[in-house]
DNA sequence: ATGTCTTTGTGAACGCGTGCACAAAGATGG
DNA sequence: CCATCTTTGTGCACGCGTTCACAAAGACAT
Protein backbone atom coordinates (compact mmCIF):
# COMPACT_ATOMS: atom_id res chain seq x y z
CA UNK A 1 0.00 0.00 0.00
CA UNK A 2 2.48 1.97 0.13
CA UNK A 3 4.84 3.59 -2.17
CA UNK A 4 7.28 0.47 -2.40
CA UNK A 5 10.27 2.11 -3.59
CA UNK A 6 11.46 5.29 -2.26
CA UNK A 7 10.99 6.08 1.69
CA UNK A 8 8.90 7.96 2.64
CA UNK A 9 10.38 11.01 2.08
CA UNK A 10 7.90 13.60 1.40
CA UNK A 11 5.49 11.72 2.76
CA UNK A 12 3.45 14.80 4.54
CA UNK A 13 2.35 16.58 1.18
CA UNK A 14 0.71 19.93 2.53
CA UNK A 15 -0.49 19.29 5.73
CA UNK A 16 -2.53 16.27 4.52
CA UNK A 17 -1.32 13.04 5.87
CA UNK A 18 -0.49 10.01 3.72
CA UNK A 19 -2.94 7.74 5.36
CA UNK A 20 -5.82 10.49 4.69
CA UNK A 21 -5.10 10.78 1.11
CA UNK A 22 -5.58 7.19 0.90
CA UNK A 23 -8.93 7.72 2.01
CA UNK A 24 -10.17 10.16 -0.11
CA UNK A 25 -10.75 8.27 -3.23
CA UNK A 26 -13.02 5.95 -0.76
CA UNK A 27 -14.69 9.26 0.76
CA UNK A 28 -15.49 10.39 -2.90
CA UNK A 29 -16.81 7.37 -4.39
CA UNK A 30 -19.69 6.91 -1.41
CA UNK A 31 -20.16 11.09 -2.09
CA UNK A 32 -20.54 10.04 -5.78
CA UNK A 33 -23.30 7.57 -5.17
CA UNK A 34 -25.18 9.71 -2.82
CA UNK A 35 -24.81 12.64 -5.61
CA UNK A 36 -26.29 10.15 -7.92
CA UNK A 37 -29.49 9.81 -5.75
CA UNK A 38 -29.63 13.49 -5.16
CA UNK A 39 -28.75 13.53 -1.49
CA UNK A 40 -28.11 16.88 -0.76
CA UNK A 41 -26.27 16.23 2.66
CA UNK A 42 -25.17 13.46 4.76
CA UNK A 43 -23.81 13.41 8.26
CA UNK A 44 -20.20 12.49 9.32
CA UNK A 45 -21.80 9.29 10.97
CA UNK A 46 -23.53 8.24 7.55
CA UNK A 47 -20.54 8.50 5.14
CA UNK A 48 -18.37 6.62 7.39
CA UNK A 49 -20.68 3.77 7.29
CA UNK A 50 -20.92 4.15 3.57
CA UNK A 51 -17.23 4.29 3.33
CA UNK A 52 -16.67 1.40 5.73
CA UNK A 53 -14.21 4.02 8.26
CA UNK A 54 -14.52 5.08 11.46
CA UNK A 55 -16.63 8.74 11.88
CA UNK A 56 -14.07 9.84 14.24
CA UNK A 57 -11.40 9.51 11.12
CA UNK A 58 -13.57 10.52 8.78
CA UNK A 59 -14.28 14.40 10.94
CA UNK A 60 -10.83 14.10 11.32
CA UNK A 61 -9.61 13.65 7.66
CA UNK A 62 -12.25 16.30 5.98
CA UNK A 63 -10.63 19.01 8.94
CA UNK A 64 -7.35 18.51 6.92
CA UNK A 65 -9.09 19.94 3.74
CA UNK A 66 -10.75 23.02 5.51
CA UNK A 67 -13.95 23.32 7.49
CA UNK A 68 -16.36 22.67 4.74
CA UNK A 69 -19.30 20.97 6.75
CA UNK A 70 -22.21 22.38 8.73
CA UNK A 71 -22.58 21.56 12.70
CA UNK A 72 -25.95 20.60 13.33
CA UNK A 73 -26.40 19.61 9.43
CA UNK A 74 -23.36 18.01 8.18
CA UNK A 75 -21.50 17.57 4.91
CA UNK A 76 -23.10 19.19 1.17
CA UNK A 77 -22.17 16.51 -0.67
CA UNK A 78 -22.10 18.20 -4.21
CA UNK A 79 -19.73 20.71 -2.85
CA UNK A 80 -17.59 17.78 -0.61
CA UNK A 81 -17.51 16.00 -4.26
CA UNK A 82 -15.60 18.73 -5.67
CA UNK A 83 -13.51 20.07 -3.03
CA UNK A 84 -12.01 15.92 -2.96
CA UNK A 85 -12.02 15.81 -6.67
CA UNK A 86 -9.85 19.07 -6.47
CA UNK A 87 -7.67 17.91 -3.78
CA UNK A 88 -7.11 14.63 -5.47
CA UNK A 89 -6.32 16.35 -8.54
CA UNK A 90 -8.88 14.97 -10.83
CA UNK A 91 -10.87 18.42 -11.79
CA UNK A 92 -8.11 17.94 -14.53
CA UNK A 93 -7.55 15.31 -16.96
CA UNK A 94 -4.76 13.05 -16.69
CA UNK A 95 -3.34 11.03 -19.97
CA UNK A 96 -2.26 7.43 -19.11
CA UNK A 97 -0.41 4.63 -20.69
CA UNK A 98 -0.77 1.13 -19.85
CA UNK A 99 1.90 -1.53 -20.75
CA UNK A 100 1.27 -5.03 -21.77
CA UNK A 101 -1.39 -5.63 -23.27
CA UNK A 102 -1.96 -8.98 -21.73
CA UNK A 103 -5.04 -9.73 -20.03
CA UNK A 104 -4.29 -7.95 -17.03
CA UNK A 105 -3.56 -5.05 -19.66
CA UNK A 106 -6.82 -5.38 -21.82
CA UNK A 107 -8.85 -5.56 -18.19
CA UNK A 108 -7.25 -2.64 -17.14
CA UNK A 109 -7.97 -0.49 -20.26
CA UNK A 110 -11.62 -1.90 -20.31
CA UNK A 111 -12.04 -0.87 -16.91
CA UNK A 112 -14.48 1.90 -16.26
CA UNK A 113 -12.91 3.15 -13.21
CA UNK A 114 -10.26 5.00 -15.28
CA UNK A 115 -12.50 7.49 -17.20
CA UNK A 116 -15.33 8.08 -14.71
CA UNK A 117 -12.25 9.71 -13.12
CA UNK A 118 -10.52 12.25 -15.31
CA UNK A 119 -7.97 9.12 -16.34
CA UNK A 120 -7.85 8.86 -19.90
CA UNK A 121 -5.91 6.01 -21.77
CA UNK A 122 -4.01 8.34 -23.77
CA UNK A 123 -2.48 4.89 -25.24
CA UNK A 124 -1.50 1.05 -25.34
CA UNK A 125 1.68 -0.44 -25.14
CA UNK A 126 2.32 -3.93 -26.52
CA UNK A 127 6.38 -5.33 -26.96
CA UNK A 128 4.89 -7.88 -29.03
CA UNK A 129 4.59 -6.65 -32.82
CA UNK A 130 1.89 -8.90 -33.85
CA UNK A 131 -0.39 -6.99 -31.25
CA UNK A 132 0.34 -3.66 -32.80
CA UNK A 133 -2.52 -2.13 -34.26
CA UNK A 134 -4.81 -4.78 -32.76
CA UNK A 135 -8.08 -2.71 -31.04
CA UNK A 136 -8.25 -3.25 -26.94
CA UNK A 137 -11.19 -1.83 -26.00
CA UNK A 138 -11.85 0.99 -28.84
CA UNK A 139 -8.05 1.72 -28.93
CA UNK A 140 -5.29 0.22 -30.98
CA UNK A 141 -2.33 -0.95 -29.78
CA UNK A 142 1.15 0.12 -30.52
CA UNK A 143 4.24 -0.85 -30.43
CA UNK A 144 6.82 0.01 -27.50
CA UNK A 145 8.58 1.62 -30.18
CA UNK A 146 6.23 4.61 -29.81
CA UNK A 147 6.39 5.14 -26.47
CA UNK A 148 8.53 7.95 -26.88
CA UNK A 149 6.28 10.19 -29.32
CA UNK A 150 3.02 9.17 -27.31
CA UNK A 151 4.37 10.35 -24.11
CA UNK A 152 5.48 13.56 -25.18
CA UNK A 153 2.81 13.99 -27.64
CA UNK A 154 0.08 13.79 -24.68
CA UNK A 155 2.01 14.61 -21.82
CA UNK A 156 1.71 11.70 -19.96
CA UNK A 157 2.84 11.62 -16.69
CA UNK A 158 1.44 8.49 -15.35
CA UNK A 159 2.31 5.19 -16.53
CA UNK A 160 0.48 1.60 -15.55
CA UNK A 161 3.11 -1.25 -16.08
CA UNK A 162 1.13 -4.61 -16.50
CA UNK A 163 4.35 -6.92 -18.10
CA UNK A 164 5.44 -9.90 -17.05
CA UNK A 165 8.18 -9.30 -13.84
CA UNK A 166 11.37 -9.82 -16.20
CA UNK A 167 9.99 -6.82 -18.43
CA UNK A 168 8.82 -4.54 -15.62
CA UNK A 169 12.40 -2.58 -14.88
CA UNK A 170 13.44 -2.23 -18.32
CA UNK A 171 9.74 -0.43 -19.06
CA UNK A 172 9.74 1.40 -15.69
CA UNK A 173 13.46 3.22 -16.75
CA UNK A 174 12.16 3.71 -20.25
CA UNK A 175 8.65 5.37 -19.32
CA UNK A 176 11.26 7.46 -17.03
CA UNK A 177 13.62 9.02 -19.15
CA UNK A 178 10.74 9.54 -21.12
CA UNK A 179 9.41 12.21 -18.50
CA UNK A 180 6.60 10.06 -16.61
CA UNK A 181 6.98 10.95 -13.05
CA UNK A 182 4.15 8.09 -11.57
CA UNK A 183 3.96 4.75 -11.85
CA UNK A 184 1.41 2.18 -11.00
CA UNK A 185 3.40 -1.48 -11.15
CA UNK A 186 1.27 -4.44 -11.66
CA UNK A 187 4.10 -6.67 -11.97
CA UNK A 188 5.76 -8.81 -9.21
CA UNK A 189 9.21 -6.87 -9.14
CA UNK A 190 10.47 -4.26 -6.71
CA UNK A 191 10.87 -1.19 -9.16
CA UNK A 192 14.01 1.26 -9.00
CA UNK A 193 12.93 4.39 -9.72
CA UNK A 194 15.22 8.00 -8.98
CA UNK A 195 14.00 10.40 -6.40
CA UNK A 196 10.59 12.54 -7.55
CA UNK A 197 9.68 9.60 -8.75
CA UNK A 198 6.32 7.85 -7.22
CA UNK A 199 5.88 3.98 -7.34
CA UNK A 200 2.70 2.26 -6.34
CA UNK A 201 2.14 -1.54 -6.64
CA UNK A 202 -0.02 -3.95 -6.62
CA UNK A 203 0.52 -7.67 -6.62
CA UNK A 204 -1.82 -9.93 -6.91
CA UNK A 205 -0.23 -13.03 -4.86
CA UNK A 206 0.81 -10.65 -2.17
CA UNK A 207 -2.89 -10.11 -1.11
CA UNK A 208 -3.70 -14.12 -1.16
CA UNK A 209 -0.84 -14.68 0.75
CA UNK A 210 -1.62 -12.31 3.42
CA UNK A 211 -5.23 -13.79 3.46
CA UNK A 212 -3.82 -17.35 3.62
CA UNK A 213 -2.38 -16.24 6.51
CA UNK A 214 -5.07 -15.12 8.46
CA UNK A 215 -6.80 -18.16 7.21
CA UNK A 216 -4.48 -20.28 8.74
CA UNK A 217 -4.26 -18.51 11.79
CA UNK A 218 -7.76 -19.26 12.12
CA UNK A 219 -8.14 -22.60 11.27
CA UNK A 220 -5.32 -23.36 13.49
CA UNK A 221 -7.15 -21.82 16.64
CA UNK A 222 -9.82 -24.36 16.24
CA UNK A 223 -8.37 -27.54 16.02
CA UNK A 224 -4.28 -26.57 16.96
CA UNK A 225 -3.21 -30.02 15.51
CA UNK A 226 -2.42 -30.13 12.32
CA UNK A 227 -4.66 -31.75 9.93
CA UNK A 228 -3.55 -31.11 6.33
CA UNK A 229 -0.89 -33.15 4.65
CA UNK A 230 2.00 -30.96 3.70
CA UNK A 231 2.32 -31.49 0.36
CA UNK A 232 5.17 -28.71 0.04
CA UNK A 233 8.73 -29.13 1.48
CA UNK A 234 9.66 -30.65 4.18
CA UNK A 235 11.20 -28.92 7.39
CA UNK A 236 15.15 -28.38 6.15
CA UNK A 237 17.67 -28.06 8.47
CA UNK A 238 19.06 -24.58 9.48
CA UNK A 239 22.16 -24.66 8.14
CA UNK A 240 24.43 -26.10 11.04
CA UNK A 241 27.33 -24.57 9.63
CA UNK A 242 30.85 -25.63 9.18
CA UNK A 243 32.77 -27.03 5.99
CA UNK A 244 30.62 -25.43 3.36
CA UNK A 245 30.57 -27.03 0.31
CA UNK A 246 27.89 -25.56 -2.25
CA UNK A 247 27.88 -28.26 -4.68
CA UNK A 248 25.12 -29.85 -4.74
CA UNK A 249 22.01 -29.73 -7.30
CA UNK A 250 22.27 -26.58 -9.91
CA UNK A 251 19.77 -28.37 -12.04
CA UNK A 252 16.89 -25.89 -10.82
CA UNK A 253 18.18 -22.86 -12.59
CA UNK A 254 15.08 -21.22 -14.38
CA UNK A 255 12.62 -24.35 -13.60
CA UNK A 256 9.54 -25.01 -11.72
CA UNK A 257 7.31 -21.24 -10.48
CA UNK A 258 10.33 -18.90 -12.10
CA UNK A 259 8.98 -15.50 -11.54
CA UNK A 260 8.68 -15.31 -15.34
CA UNK A 261 5.12 -16.07 -15.85
CA UNK A 262 4.52 -17.55 -18.86
CA UNK A 263 1.33 -16.02 -19.39
CA UNK A 264 1.14 -12.96 -17.67
CA UNK A 265 2.14 -10.62 -14.67
CA UNK A 266 3.25 -13.28 -12.46
CA UNK B 1 -4.47 -2.29 2.23
CA UNK B 2 -6.13 -3.31 4.84
CA UNK B 3 -9.05 -4.80 5.96
CA UNK B 4 -11.77 -2.80 4.63
CA UNK B 5 -14.19 -3.85 6.87
CA UNK B 6 -14.01 -4.65 10.52
CA UNK B 7 -12.12 -2.74 12.06
CA UNK B 8 -8.71 -3.95 13.12
CA UNK B 9 -10.15 -6.55 16.43
CA UNK B 10 -7.68 -9.10 16.21
CA UNK B 11 -5.03 -7.01 14.12
CA UNK B 12 -2.14 -8.83 16.22
CA UNK B 13 -2.64 -12.30 14.96
CA UNK B 14 0.05 -14.31 17.24
CA UNK B 15 2.67 -11.59 17.76
CA UNK B 16 3.20 -10.90 14.44
CA UNK B 17 2.47 -7.63 13.80
CA UNK B 18 0.24 -6.77 10.56
CA UNK B 19 2.65 -4.73 8.99
CA UNK B 20 5.64 -7.33 9.39
CA UNK B 21 2.48 -10.14 7.83
CA UNK B 22 2.67 -7.93 4.86
CA UNK B 23 5.44 -8.30 4.01
CA UNK B 24 6.60 -11.22 4.03
CA UNK B 25 5.47 -12.33 0.74
CA UNK B 26 7.86 -9.66 -0.34
CA UNK B 27 10.93 -11.32 1.24
CA UNK B 28 9.45 -14.77 -0.42
CA UNK B 29 9.26 -13.54 -3.61
CA UNK B 30 13.26 -12.38 -2.66
CA UNK B 31 14.46 -15.37 -1.65
CA UNK B 32 12.69 -17.83 -3.79
CA UNK B 33 14.80 -15.80 -6.41
CA UNK B 34 18.12 -16.08 -4.51
CA UNK B 35 16.85 -19.75 -4.23
CA UNK B 36 16.41 -20.48 -7.79
CA UNK B 37 20.01 -19.12 -8.35
CA UNK B 38 21.47 -21.42 -5.56
CA UNK B 39 22.66 -18.39 -3.60
CA UNK B 40 23.14 -20.34 0.11
CA UNK B 41 22.83 -17.74 2.25
CA UNK B 42 22.13 -13.76 2.41
CA UNK B 43 22.40 -11.19 4.60
CA UNK B 44 19.81 -8.41 6.25
CA UNK B 45 21.86 -5.65 4.06
CA UNK B 46 21.33 -8.11 0.90
CA UNK B 47 17.63 -9.28 1.07
CA UNK B 48 16.48 -6.28 2.21
CA UNK B 49 18.02 -4.12 -0.73
CA UNK B 50 16.30 -6.92 -2.86
CA UNK B 51 12.86 -6.79 -1.17
CA UNK B 52 13.21 -2.97 -1.37
CA UNK B 53 13.23 -2.36 2.57
CA UNK B 54 15.30 -1.03 5.67
CA UNK B 55 17.39 -4.15 6.53
CA UNK B 56 16.56 -3.12 10.34
CA UNK B 57 13.24 -3.50 9.39
CA UNK B 58 13.64 -6.50 7.68
CA UNK B 59 15.67 -7.97 10.94
CA UNK B 60 12.63 -7.08 13.21
CA UNK B 61 10.05 -8.37 10.94
CA UNK B 62 12.35 -12.18 10.94
CA UNK B 63 12.83 -11.71 14.73
CA UNK B 64 8.96 -12.11 15.07
CA UNK B 65 9.21 -15.53 13.33
CA UNK B 66 12.40 -16.99 15.07
CA UNK B 67 15.66 -16.50 15.16
CA UNK B 68 16.88 -18.22 12.03
CA UNK B 69 20.14 -15.97 11.68
CA UNK B 70 23.34 -16.80 12.08
CA UNK B 71 25.72 -14.11 12.96
CA UNK B 72 28.72 -13.29 11.13
CA UNK B 73 26.93 -15.10 8.42
CA UNK B 74 23.18 -14.36 7.64
CA UNK B 75 20.47 -16.27 6.68
CA UNK B 76 20.26 -19.80 5.18
CA UNK B 77 18.47 -19.16 2.23
CA UNK B 78 16.44 -22.50 1.41
CA UNK B 79 15.85 -22.81 5.49
CA UNK B 80 14.19 -18.98 5.43
CA UNK B 81 12.06 -19.98 2.58
CA UNK B 82 10.53 -22.95 4.18
CA UNK B 83 9.92 -21.14 7.38
CA UNK B 84 8.29 -18.02 5.94
CA UNK B 85 6.33 -20.23 3.71
CA UNK B 86 5.03 -21.91 6.39
CA UNK B 87 3.86 -19.26 8.71
CA UNK B 88 2.10 -17.71 5.54
CA UNK B 89 0.08 -20.94 5.50
CA UNK B 90 1.75 -21.91 1.88
CA UNK B 91 2.70 -25.14 2.68
CA UNK B 92 -0.83 -26.40 2.39
CA UNK B 93 -2.84 -26.26 -0.78
CA UNK B 94 -5.39 -23.54 -0.79
CA UNK B 95 -8.25 -23.72 -3.41
CA UNK B 96 -9.47 -20.62 -4.49
CA UNK B 97 -12.86 -19.50 -6.45
CA UNK B 98 -12.63 -16.61 -8.96
CA UNK B 99 -16.49 -15.13 -9.29
CA UNK B 100 -17.10 -13.25 -11.94
CA UNK B 101 -14.88 -13.70 -15.52
CA UNK B 102 -14.71 -10.79 -17.60
CA UNK B 103 -11.49 -9.35 -18.33
CA UNK B 104 -10.16 -9.18 -15.21
CA UNK B 105 -11.15 -12.23 -13.98
CA UNK B 106 -9.69 -13.95 -17.14
CA UNK B 107 -6.47 -11.93 -15.91
CA UNK B 108 -6.75 -13.67 -12.53
CA UNK B 109 -7.56 -16.85 -13.63
CA UNK B 110 -4.33 -16.61 -16.10
CA UNK B 111 -1.90 -15.41 -13.27
CA UNK B 112 1.12 -17.79 -13.01
CA UNK B 113 1.37 -16.15 -9.23
CA UNK B 114 -1.37 -18.26 -7.65
CA UNK B 115 -0.66 -21.87 -8.39
CA UNK B 116 3.49 -21.10 -7.50
CA UNK B 117 2.12 -20.33 -4.34
CA UNK B 118 -0.12 -22.82 -2.68
CA UNK B 119 -3.07 -21.24 -4.38
CA UNK B 120 -5.69 -23.56 -6.72
CA UNK B 121 -8.25 -22.45 -8.57
CA UNK B 122 -11.26 -24.60 -7.83
CA UNK B 123 -13.53 -23.13 -9.90
CA UNK B 124 -14.37 -19.99 -12.14
CA UNK B 125 -18.17 -18.81 -11.66
CA UNK B 126 -20.11 -16.47 -13.53
CA UNK B 127 -23.66 -15.46 -13.60
CA UNK B 128 -23.99 -15.16 -17.47
CA UNK B 129 -25.46 -18.55 -18.89
CA UNK B 130 -24.14 -17.90 -22.00
CA UNK B 131 -20.49 -18.34 -20.18
CA UNK B 132 -20.89 -21.68 -18.46
CA UNK B 133 -18.47 -24.37 -20.19
CA UNK B 134 -16.47 -21.66 -21.67
CA UNK B 135 -12.77 -22.65 -20.91
CA UNK B 136 -11.10 -19.65 -19.14
CA UNK B 137 -7.16 -20.31 -18.44
CA UNK B 138 -7.90 -24.29 -19.46
CA UNK B 139 -11.07 -24.56 -16.37
CA UNK B 140 -14.36 -24.60 -17.70
CA UNK B 141 -16.79 -21.68 -16.59
CA UNK B 142 -19.27 -22.61 -14.31
CA UNK B 143 -22.37 -21.14 -13.19
CA UNK B 144 -23.13 -19.39 -10.15
CA UNK B 145 -25.67 -22.01 -9.33
CA UNK B 146 -22.84 -24.57 -8.60
CA UNK B 147 -21.35 -22.21 -5.92
CA UNK B 148 -22.51 -24.14 -2.94
CA UNK B 149 -21.60 -27.50 -4.57
CA UNK B 150 -17.74 -26.21 -5.27
CA UNK B 151 -17.01 -24.59 -2.06
CA UNK B 152 -18.40 -27.37 -0.07
CA UNK B 153 -16.80 -30.56 -2.54
CA UNK B 154 -13.67 -28.51 -2.63
CA UNK B 155 -13.58 -27.20 1.17
CA UNK B 156 -12.74 -23.77 -0.45
CA UNK B 157 -12.54 -20.81 2.19
CA UNK B 158 -11.03 -18.21 0.31
CA UNK B 159 -12.91 -16.53 -2.62
CA UNK B 160 -12.25 -13.61 -5.13
CA UNK B 161 -14.59 -11.15 -6.51
CA UNK B 162 -14.10 -10.17 -9.76
CA UNK B 163 -17.92 -8.87 -10.40
CA UNK B 164 -18.92 -5.53 -11.47
CA UNK B 165 -19.87 -3.26 -8.39
CA UNK B 166 -23.48 -4.04 -8.37
CA UNK B 167 -23.35 -7.93 -7.71
CA UNK B 168 -20.50 -8.10 -5.22
CA UNK B 169 -22.54 -7.72 -2.32
CA UNK B 170 -24.96 -10.28 -3.19
CA UNK B 171 -21.73 -12.69 -4.49
CA UNK B 172 -20.09 -11.80 -0.97
CA UNK B 173 -22.83 -12.42 1.02
CA UNK B 174 -23.48 -16.05 -1.10
CA UNK B 175 -19.34 -16.75 -0.58
CA UNK B 176 -19.93 -16.07 3.34
CA UNK B 177 -23.00 -18.21 3.61
CA UNK B 178 -21.42 -21.24 1.91
CA UNK B 179 -18.49 -21.16 4.06
CA UNK B 180 -15.62 -18.36 2.69
CA UNK B 181 -14.16 -16.95 5.50
CA UNK B 182 -11.39 -14.64 3.63
CA UNK B 183 -12.57 -12.56 0.68
CA UNK B 184 -10.39 -10.77 -2.37
CA UNK B 185 -12.55 -7.89 -3.70
CA UNK B 186 -11.47 -6.49 -6.68
CA UNK B 187 -15.03 -5.06 -7.20
CA UNK B 188 -15.03 -0.90 -6.14
CA UNK B 189 -17.35 -1.13 -3.03
CA UNK B 190 -17.18 -1.66 0.48
CA UNK B 191 -17.99 -5.40 0.86
CA UNK B 192 -20.07 -5.95 4.83
CA UNK B 193 -18.92 -8.79 6.45
CA UNK B 194 -19.73 -10.72 9.73
CA UNK B 195 -17.43 -11.08 12.41
CA UNK B 196 -14.52 -13.55 11.43
CA UNK B 197 -14.67 -13.07 8.10
CA UNK B 198 -11.42 -11.57 6.77
CA UNK B 199 -11.82 -9.13 3.00
CA UNK B 200 -8.73 -7.57 1.72
CA UNK B 201 -9.64 -5.27 -1.62
CA UNK B 202 -7.87 -4.01 -4.54
CA UNK B 203 -9.04 -1.16 -6.43
CA UNK B 204 -7.32 -0.19 -9.37
CA UNK B 205 -9.00 3.74 -9.41
CA UNK B 206 -7.84 4.31 -5.90
CA UNK B 207 -4.83 3.64 -6.37
CA UNK B 208 -4.65 5.92 -9.79
CA UNK B 209 -6.15 8.91 -7.77
CA UNK B 210 -3.84 8.88 -4.88
CA UNK B 211 -0.56 8.68 -7.76
CA UNK B 212 -2.61 12.02 -9.64
CA UNK B 213 -2.48 13.43 -5.99
CA UNK B 214 0.77 13.20 -5.98
CA UNK B 215 1.34 14.29 -9.50
CA UNK B 216 -0.68 17.14 -9.14
CA UNK B 217 1.48 18.53 -6.16
CA UNK B 218 4.43 17.58 -7.93
CA UNK B 219 3.55 19.96 -10.56
CA UNK B 220 1.74 22.67 -8.55
CA UNK B 221 5.32 22.87 -6.76
CA UNK B 222 7.03 23.89 -9.94
CA UNK B 223 4.63 26.41 -11.30
CA UNK B 224 2.32 27.32 -8.20
CA UNK B 225 -0.14 29.03 -10.44
CA UNK B 226 -2.67 27.00 -12.37
CA UNK B 227 -2.16 26.26 -15.88
CA UNK B 228 -4.58 24.04 -17.13
CA UNK B 229 -8.30 25.10 -17.29
CA UNK B 230 -10.94 23.38 -15.04
CA UNK B 231 -12.63 20.83 -17.48
CA UNK B 232 -14.78 19.72 -14.73
CA UNK B 233 -17.15 21.30 -11.86
CA UNK B 234 -17.16 24.75 -10.81
CA UNK B 235 -16.68 25.50 -7.95
CA UNK B 236 -19.97 25.15 -6.69
CA UNK B 237 -21.25 27.07 -3.15
CA UNK B 238 -20.27 26.01 -0.28
CA UNK B 239 -23.79 26.01 1.10
CA UNK B 240 -25.19 28.95 2.59
CA UNK B 241 -27.15 27.94 5.39
CA UNK B 242 -28.70 31.26 6.07
CA UNK B 243 -27.54 33.28 8.75
CA UNK B 244 -30.39 36.10 8.18
CA UNK B 245 -34.07 35.95 6.63
CA UNK B 246 -33.71 35.00 3.33
CA UNK B 247 -36.67 36.93 1.54
CA UNK B 248 -38.15 34.67 -0.84
CA UNK B 249 -37.62 30.72 -0.45
CA UNK B 250 -35.13 29.91 -1.93
CA UNK B 251 -35.06 26.93 -4.49
CA UNK B 252 -31.89 26.73 -5.23
CA UNK B 253 -31.01 23.60 -4.24
CA UNK B 254 -30.43 20.32 -6.53
CA UNK B 255 -31.98 20.78 -9.24
CA UNK B 256 -36.10 19.51 -8.66
CA UNK B 257 -35.00 15.55 -7.77
CA UNK B 258 -36.47 14.12 -11.01
CA UNK B 259 -32.85 12.26 -11.23
CA UNK B 260 -32.94 8.81 -11.71
CA UNK B 261 -31.70 6.82 -8.69
CA UNK B 262 -31.56 3.85 -10.85
CA UNK B 263 -27.98 3.23 -9.61
CA UNK B 264 -27.60 -0.23 -7.06
CA UNK B 265 -27.89 1.48 -3.53
CA UNK B 266 -25.13 -0.52 -3.05
C1' DA C 1 -34.26 35.87 21.75
C1' DT C 2 -33.49 31.95 24.18
C1' DG C 3 -33.04 27.17 24.90
C1' DT C 4 -32.36 22.69 23.18
C1' DC C 5 -30.61 19.49 20.06
C1' DT C 6 -27.56 17.89 16.54
C1' DT C 7 -23.20 17.43 14.51
C1' DT C 8 -18.76 19.24 13.47
C1' DG C 9 -13.94 20.09 14.49
C1' DT C 10 -10.10 19.11 17.42
C1' DG C 11 -7.07 18.62 21.72
C1' DA C 12 -5.05 14.93 23.88
C1' DA C 13 -3.88 10.18 24.91
C1' DC C 14 -2.52 5.94 23.17
C1' DG C 15 -0.57 2.33 20.32
C1' DC C 16 1.79 0.75 16.32
C1' DG C 17 5.50 0.95 13.15
C1' DT C 18 10.06 2.62 11.92
C1' DG C 19 14.83 3.38 12.25
C1' DC C 20 19.02 4.09 15.00
C1' DA C 21 22.64 2.34 17.29
C1' DC C 22 24.86 -1.08 19.82
C1' DA C 23 25.79 -5.23 22.45
C1' DA C 24 25.85 -10.15 21.83
C1' DA C 25 26.95 -14.12 19.05
C1' DG C 26 29.31 -16.55 16.10
C1' DA C 27 32.70 -17.09 12.19
C1' DT C 28 37.38 -16.76 10.84
C1' DG C 29 42.35 -16.47 11.16
C1' DG C 30 46.55 -16.77 13.61
C1' DC D 1 42.80 -20.22 22.74
C1' DC D 2 42.62 -15.53 21.69
C1' DA D 3 41.83 -11.56 18.68
C1' DT D 4 39.27 -9.57 15.24
C1' DC D 5 35.70 -9.03 12.13
C1' DT D 6 31.04 -9.61 10.47
C1' DT D 7 26.22 -9.65 11.05
C1' DT D 8 22.29 -10.60 13.79
C1' DG D 9 18.87 -9.40 17.25
C1' DT D 10 16.86 -5.79 19.95
C1' DG D 11 16.30 -1.81 23.42
C1' DC D 12 14.93 2.69 22.77
C1' DA D 13 13.21 6.90 20.98
C1' DC D 14 10.44 9.16 17.73
C1' DG D 15 6.67 10.16 14.66
C1' DC D 16 2.41 8.91 12.43
C1' DG D 17 -2.20 7.40 12.72
C1' DT D 18 -6.26 6.23 15.37
C1' DT D 19 -9.62 6.96 18.71
C1' DC D 20 -11.90 9.18 22.49
C1' DA D 21 -14.35 12.72 24.31
C1' DC D 22 -15.93 17.25 24.45
C1' DA D 23 -16.43 22.17 23.61
C1' DA D 24 -17.96 25.18 19.96
C1' DA D 25 -21.11 26.20 16.32
C1' DG D 26 -25.00 26.32 14.11
C1' DA D 27 -30.00 24.63 13.17
C1' DC D 28 -34.52 24.61 14.85
C1' DA D 29 -38.48 25.20 17.87
C1' DT D 30 -40.85 28.01 20.98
Amino acid sequence: MATGRTHRPATRSRGIPEATVARLPLYLRALTALSERSVPTVSSEELAAAAGVNSAKLRKDFSYLGSYGTRGVGYDVEYLVYQISRELGLTQDWPVVIVGIGNLGAALANYGGFASRGFRVAALIDADPAMAGKPVAGIAVQHTDELEKIIHDNGVSIGVIATPAGAAQQVCDRLVSYGVTSILNFAPTVLSVPEGVDVRKVDLSIELQILAFHEQRKAGEEASSQDAAQPVAPPVRPAPAAGTEDGHDDSDRKGPDGDVPAVMPA
